[in-house]
RNA sequence: GGGGAUGUGGCGCAAUUGGUUAGCGUACCAGACUGUCGAUCUGGUGGUUGCGAGUUCGAGUCUCGUCAUCCUCGCCA
């Protein structure tokens, strides 16, 4: 590796005392200086380390001068020797500390503005000047170090996959918008108007083309994009690994993916991950965990109460599973030791998750205290809690709610409950889920894939499906969770006509309407498709995790704001009207935007 | 679309119950200084308190609206 270049012999942080005598042009920015009048430093930084320029009573009074007339982050190209610094200037702790130049001439390539804020690798900047000036920012180290491992693990991927036999195939950016799934961004187009392309959701209907193309494994870190509204770990666009393989089953994709995971854990912290990963099913899942992303290092687990509950007199537990709820509970072992206020936190948590409330009771020498416990003075009382397990020391935390609401108030009082006692540690926890539901329920009692249309089911459930089922019906599809937060998902995919009629059939969609939306991928699978699979991993979260960014934003090179707006460009912006004329668009005045029907009158 | 938090020189903070010319640190600029490495010392520049209304003799402070950023619910197959 050189660094040498027109500009420049070395760069800034290469240099070590290895490098004592020899002559050197380097090309960096000032980031500090300390003039002493007689003696005087000024620190040379690139994107490799920084390294002191001095100049003492040797040099030519011409150097002292230019030396003292420089600025912040002046650009400047310089000529000079390294020379090993005496012991008593050695700096400990700085890997140049050892050495510095003695500069023979100092050209300033570009002057520097007074800067937004400085570039101090430990200077706490408001997230929003950072991102506005993200160019600065990532002149300081720990930010460029992050962009620089993202693209290390990148590397490490490809290297992983293309020794795998995969090839990379670029997918369209311009293409059909499928009106499934999340909100589509949609590009208006000057040739034919009123016609529109979309921005890809995901390579999902190209790499299953590719399949039918014979390109039996494919792979690309794709940038997908998603009209919908954001969160820490949400941006507009993000990037997957996205890849796909013929002829294969599960155990082939996680094989895959677990060497996928394995080399970069091993590229990136020379850390062993154990393979294969653990394994649960879905419904497992949720009944253990309340939860289809659970985080394992979390040893809180689920039970269900709904046998004793109504035996206790409690009319709540009684008139929720009258109505097909659930009634569960979380037992916090010695959880008893927690406060009022604790406590009360955690039914904050629940409540904050759309539960009504969290009855609860702690187990102690006198019998069960807390809310719940004046139904549990008797001996179906004493049954209630040893279905829970619950012993002396004991907290038990009860949700009683429609399943899906009592589900994520349940996660919410797990991950509470355990944070508060300081449960949640040990090594990463990566976990396969497997066998999630084909389909889900609308709130208007339509049924829609889960995962999408073009999924598996499992084979003994098939003829559940064909008989017109839905509820239960389980497919081939699959998550990677790490430590409670879902990496990617995939699924095995159907490559045969019939069964996937059967499926459009199951979600509404007659064979005409299936033609129309999904035509070009109905039509290439009547040319004889390979049966495939495929998953797709979301780098942003995945390399958050990895390198300990507070959020995805922190390992993307110019992320946008929670309103998807871009900091720097102050994207998206008006256009010149000729633009959108060209485009036959009209546009809203801007005082009618907001509601345009009442506007008429 | 809903809820919450924040907003005072470039940055970080302060300003009694509403009360004088909005103060301090840092950065920046200038000068001094022979070994610093977040140098030090002296001096200086820099603010329509996010924006707009309102209440008041008087608003950084109170009220309403609005904008921006962040968090969150819905949403994200």
């Amino acid at each position: 590796m050189s660094l040498s270049a027109s500009w420049r012999t070395h760069a800034c942080g290469e240099l070590r005392a290895e490098h004592a005598g020899e002559r050197v042009t380097l090309c960096g920015w000032v980031s500090n200086r300390r003039d002493h009048g007689g003696v005087s430093f000024v620190d040379l930084r690139d994107r490799y380390g920084d390294i002191q320029l001095t100049a003492d009573e040797t040099a030519s009074e011409e150097i002292r001068q230019s030396l003292t007339r420089l600025h912040p982050e002046y650009v400047l190209q310089i000529e000079g020797v390294v020379r090993l610094r005496d012991a008593e200037y050695r700096t400990k702790g700085r890997d140049s500390g050892d050495i510095e130049i003695v500069p023979e001439r100092v050209t300033v390539v570009t002057k520097a503005s007074r800067l937004p804020f400085e570039i101090v690798d430990d200077l706490d900047v408001p997230e929003e000047m950072r991102m506005k000036y993200r160019y600065l920012d990532m002149r300081r180290a720990p930010v460029a170090k992050r962009l620089m491992l993202r693209s290390k693990a990148n590397h490490a991927l490809r290297c992983t996959l293309i020794a795998e036999q995969f090839v990379e195939i670029e997918t369209p950016m311009l293409t059909k918008s499928t009106p499934e799934g999340a909100r589509d961004y949609l590009v208006p187009n000057r040739r034919q108007p009123n016609s529109w392309y979309a921005l890809p959701q995901s390579p999902q209907l190209f790499k299953q083309l590719s399949m039918v193309g014979g390109m039996d494994r494919y792979f690309q870190i794709a940038r997908c994009m998603r009209d919908e509204d954001l969160r820490a770990d949400r941006q507009p666009e993000f990037t997957q690994l996205d890849l796909e393989m013929s002829f294969v089953d599960e155990e082939d994709v996680y094989a895959l993916v677990e060497r996928v995971m394995a080399n970069l854990y091993q590229e990136m912290q020379s850390e062993a991950l154990q393979t294969p990963f653990e394994r649960i099913p879905y419904a497992e899942s949720v009944a253990r965990f309340a939860s289809d992303k659970p985080d394992l290092r979390n040893p809180l687990e689920v039970v269900d109460l709904a046998g004793p509950a109504t035996t206790i007199g409690f009319s709540i537990f009684e008139s929720v599973l009258e109505k097909g709820g659930w009634v569960r509970g979380v037992r916090v072992p010695a959880g008893a030791s927690l406060s009022r206020k604790q406590i009360d936190s955690i039914e904050a948590a629940a409540k904050d998750a759309g539960a009504g409330g969290a009855a609860w009771c702690k187990v102690g020498p006198d019998g069960p205290t807390g809310p719940l416990s004046r139904f549990l003075k008797s001996d179906e009382g004493s049954a209630f809690l040893a279905s829970a397990a619950a012993v002396e020391g004991d907290l038990l935390v009860t949700i009683a709610d429609r399943p899906r609401r009592a589900m994520v108030a349940l996660d919410a009082v797990r991950r509470r409950a355990a944070d508060l006692m300081d449960l949640v540690k040990g090594p990463d926890r990566l976990v396969w889920v497997t066998e999630f539901p084909l389909f889900e329920e609308t709130d208007d009692g339509e049924w829609t894939p889960a995962h999408h249309p073009f999924t598996y089911p499992v084979e003994e459930d098939i003829a559940a499906l064909k008989a017109g089922g839905r509820e239960g019906i389980r497919s081939r599809a699959y998550d990677l969770v790490l430590n409670g937060v879902e990496l990617g998902s995939g699924s095995i995919r159907i490559h045969n006509a019939e069964l996937q009629r059967d499926i459009f059939t199951a979600i509404g969609l007659d064979a005409a309407e299936a033609e129309r939306r999904f035509a070009f991928l109905l039509e290439a699978f009547r040319y004889g498709p390979p049966p495939h699979a495929g998953f797709a991993i979301g780098l942003d979260r995945l390399y958050a995790l990895m390198f300990d960014a507070e959020t995805i934003r922190e390992v993307i090179a110019f992320p946008k704001t929670s309103v998807g707006g871009c900091p720097l460009t102050g994207a998206p912006s008006d256009v010149d009207l000729s633009q959108v004329e060209e485009l036959g668009l009209l546009l809203a005045p801007s005082s009618d935007l907001e509601d345009a029907d009442s506007h008429i009158n």
